[in-house]
DNA sequence: TTAGGCATGTAAAGTGTTACATGATTTG
DNA sequence: CAAATCATGTAACACTTTACATGCCTAA
């Protein structure tokens, strides 16, 4: 399942423009699946291209055409096998958790401040998520499974980090060029909730 | 924070081959930094030539030469740097999720084999995730955080689909031309659990 | 008047995945 | 005897990211 059978799956649901797709992307996807116009608007052209979607052009003015892509039979019969498709991955890479391996080898303030900057996009990935999913009262089941998956996985990340940061800096370096400036760190997230 | 700087960071620890830095990928990073010798033995060949390891290689019988890399002072610097980058992703893209969104458009039986195919995968990796850090008893605290932060985070996602899986059964499609077999979906965990 | 939203796309660069290619030794 | 482990790498392909390019309208 890439970007472009993804557009393929939103169009199903209602015709759509590139603009439009990427606002789908940038509420509910935005979490586990994110794309750009730059993968979005290529993969309207390959869609057309293959017959799976038809373009109507709406003239406007001041901007661009409006191009709005409509899903056709044959491309309806296309998203169905690919839902059918055994085994749609869950793809995860996190530099996060890569630096923090390396741990032993920051100091303490540039761990605090690796934490608290990920404690705050958690909080802000959960809020977002709230805000979408309380936005429209009759979400469909897949959409509210989704956005409860979402919101469960990062509560449950912030409250590890939030329970087990403090043994990364207790081994942390305590690195003697920042030592005697008043820890900015005090104040963060971390040191008032732990 | 890509492979090769990972493979940097990796030999900061001790020099290693690449087929040895394979196997510490297939050990704790398997689950949120995966890569492929595809992408390592590269990675080590440009790690070379901007001369941040060094390699020396180790003639044996009956096999390619074993080169095993060690990193130089220049290539710890350039990894303190790389650690110091101020802001390190956390990427995910979940095409589970992403099938999940549609789950109207699956059937009852499709749904259950991709909840269930999910689970599997997520116990394994807890199981995978104990396995590794039970076998090193005094691993360091970065790496320890990252595999309770894996564990953790997979126990979640598994109790969230045990609990919550059964709302998309109840809209799913129920397929005609299924629907006189035996169901198969009886005897899967989900069914027993939820 | 300035920031944000509307609206389209292209092109190059960067990365990673998969398949290919080879072959001896060890373990069950 | 078969499968796994040891051991290296290349090449093609796929896909995404980022930067570039343009320009009007609306609301604060």
């Amino acid at each position: 399942m890439d970007v472009k059978t993804l557009c393929l799956g939103l169009l199903s649901f209602r015709p759509a423009s590139g603009y439009d797709l990427k606002k789908e992307f940038e509420s509910l996807f935005k979490h586990f699946f994110p794309a750009g116009y730059g993968s979005i608007y290529p993969a309207l052209a390959d869609l057309a291209t293959a017959g799976y979607v038809e373009c109507e052009e709406i003239a406007q003015q001041g901007k661009p055409d409006r191009k709005v892509y409509a899903i056709t039979p044959a491309g309806q019969s296309a998203f169905s096998q690919a839902l059918a498709q055994a085994n749609p991955r869950h793809k995860l890479r996190s530099e996060f958790l890569a630096t923090i391996y390396f741990a032993e080898l920051m100091d303490a303030d540039q761990l605090h401040e690796l934490l608290d900057n990920r404690l705050a996009e958690l909080r802000d990935a959960i809020a977002h998520i709230d805000q979408v999913s309380n936005g429209d009262r009759d979400l469909p089941a897949g959409a509210r499974f989704v956005a409860g998956f979402g919101a469960t996985l990062a509560a449950a990340a912030a409250a590890y980090i939030e329970e087990h940061g403090a043994m990364l800096l207790k081994d942390a370096r305590q690195d003697s060029r920042r030592a005697k400036r008043p820890r900015r760190a005090a104040q963060t997230n971390l040191e008032t909730r732990v």
